[in-house]
DNA sequence: CGAGTTTGACCAGCGC
DNA sequence: GCGCTGGTCAAACTCG
């Protein structure tokens, strides 16, 4: 599913490689989505067609199978285990219910060594899973902050097991916790942006190239939508319209949106475009 | 000892 | 309606 297709526009980091990812953007979410990232990469939503539809050996009833059988595990604690149950469901449904209205999606691919990538941000590791007919697991991450409700899934590519796949939900209601701490030489300037940068230690200079580009003097898939969008094709009225529209205006207030809440930005902040260095 | 990870279990949604 | 799958929870465990 991962299309680094040819020709596809990425970030060279060196090790690590961005590539956007054309395939998990969700409807919902692609309405609301602040894509800085994206919309200066020239990416082009997709409707999903979501992880690939595989079967991985291990999930059918390596857990189901268990409680469905019972093993006689369920009679020990039966008051307690229902009472934990109770307050699971209550609480799952709620979650659920939180993670299912709009939130905000966005993927892509990094080539990587690495799976989690430092974005700045401090994840906690909530759930792992086996994805179908990849021998590569996908791992949960939250935000710590407790009262971020962003979420982050990380997974290796299956084809190419040198990229991961990282898909982030939602949006952080928080500065970056790195910010706070000093880093090397860089002297705490007053702007946000600027602290914002300096919550990023591993962005390479590649992409503070690149956008400095962008702003200066526009390539062929950046400057894509800002195109289209002159050429007025974004004044239909499907639903895809919407989409194109906000885009539009994610792009046209750029550095505004990311400066607070693109999704992106927790990856590749608003301090790329700044030029901060 | 607190914070983070692992892992088995569970539920909801979706496709057949 | 049923089974499969993805996503989440939370107890147990590990690590610094």
């Amino acid at each position: 599913m991962e299309n680094i297709g040819v020709g596809m526009p990425f970030y060279d980091l060196g090790q690590t490689r961005v590539y956007p990812l054309l395939s998990d953007f969700h409807d919902l979410s692609a309405e609301r989505y602040p894509v800085g990232f994206m919309d200066l990469l020239g990416v082009h939503r997709h409707t999903p067609t979501h992880t690939p539809l595989m079967h991985f050996p291990t999930t059918p009833n390596s857990s189901s199978s268990e409680a469905v059988n019972g093993d006689d595990e369920e009679e020990e604690d039966g008051e307690e285990q229902q009472h934990k149950t109770k307050k699971r469901f209550k609480f799952t449904k709620m979650s659920r219910k939180q993670t299912k209205k709009k939130v905000p999606k966005v993927s892509f691919i990094t080539r990587s060594e690495v799976l989690h990538l430092d974005d700045g941000y401090k994840w906690r590791k909530y759930g792992q899973k086996p994805v179908k007919d990849s021998p590569f697991p996908r791992n949960y991450y939250r935000c710590t902050t407790t009262w971020c409700d962003v979420k982050k899934r990380v997974e290796r590519s299956f084809s190419d097991p040198s990229s991961v796949i990282t898909t982030y939900e939602g949006q952080h209601t928080h500065p970056r916790p790195l910010l706070i701490m000093p880093k090397e030489g860089s002297s705490p300037s007053n702007g946000s942006a600027s602290r914002a940068h300096i919550g990023l230690p591993t962005l390479p200079p590649q992409l503070l190239d690149y956008n400095n580009q962008q702003q200066q003097a526009p390539s062929s898939f950046g400057t894509e939508y800002i195109n289209r969008q002159e050429k007025g094709i974004n004044h239909d009225d499907d639903d895809d319209h919407v989409v194109k529209k906000s885009r539009t205006r994610d792009l046209l207030d750029g550095a505004g949106l990311l400066k607070d809440h693109g999704l992106l930005q927790d990856v590749v902040p608003s301090h790329i475009i700044k030029e901060e260095y």
